[in-house]
DNA sequence: CGGTAATTACGATGCTAATCGTAATATTGC
DNA sequence: GCAATATTACGATTAGCATCGTAATTACCG
């Protein structure tokens, strides 16, 4: 049995506070990364801050309903809640994932 | 010949830019008046802000990419960039409009 | 049990941005 | 030209938040 850390569900994920939470450049870039290694925990994740701001970071993220964390011992591997978003908000999570930087 | 005012590209369009233009409140309330009506002035929307504000968030969504905005005389009439959205971050914006509000 | 590691809680600090009020600019109509 | 209107420019204020450092908590391991 697992057990997980407080996270919104599916219907009272809001579309505002998600945008909120990927306005942010650090969160963004910790999707991005989440995308690339499925998942890990806040001291594993390469930053350039320190692992107090990720810890928050990563808090603001599964409050929003964007990653959730499992406890495991000490440690608090979060993963993209992708299935979850994908089926509240069709296409918004993806495009994202799949955008390209600027050409200018 | 119809005047513009200063807008991204299509390919300058970054998703980072994007995604704070639509955390702020007030402009996701813009960004969902427009997809009503098409198009509006600043001084047309029933915003419970003053009216340099409003210019000011029409301006970040302008220079983000999200709205196209007309030079009519003194008005300034906006429109969503859909087609130019959909094209750059297929379903973002969609997705977004397209969000009911959250159960709880 | 004692040491180490992962995370969080908390307070402080500094920067960004939302908002306002006012003034300036530009355009239309009389 | 003059008045009225739409918008913007500008400065000031204020609130929110990203970041940090440190301390506290918890779990694992020898």
């Amino acid at each position: 049995m697992q057990t997980w850390m407080g996270q919104p569900d599916l219907d009272e994920i809001d579309v505002a506070t998600v945008l909120q939470a990927l306005a942010d450049p650090m969160r963004l870039r910790i999707v991005r990364l989440l995308d690339q290694v499925e998942e890990s925990t806040c001291t594993a994740l390469d930053l350039p801050v320190k692992v107090s701001t990720v810890s928050h970071h990563v808090n603001v993220l599964r409050h929003s309903g964007v990653v959730s964390t499992r406890i495991e011992g000490t440690a608090r591997p979060s993963r993209l809640r992708r299935d979850d978003l994908e089926r509240r908000f069709p296409g918004l999570l993806s495009s994202i994932l799949a955008a390209t930087p600027p050409k200018a």
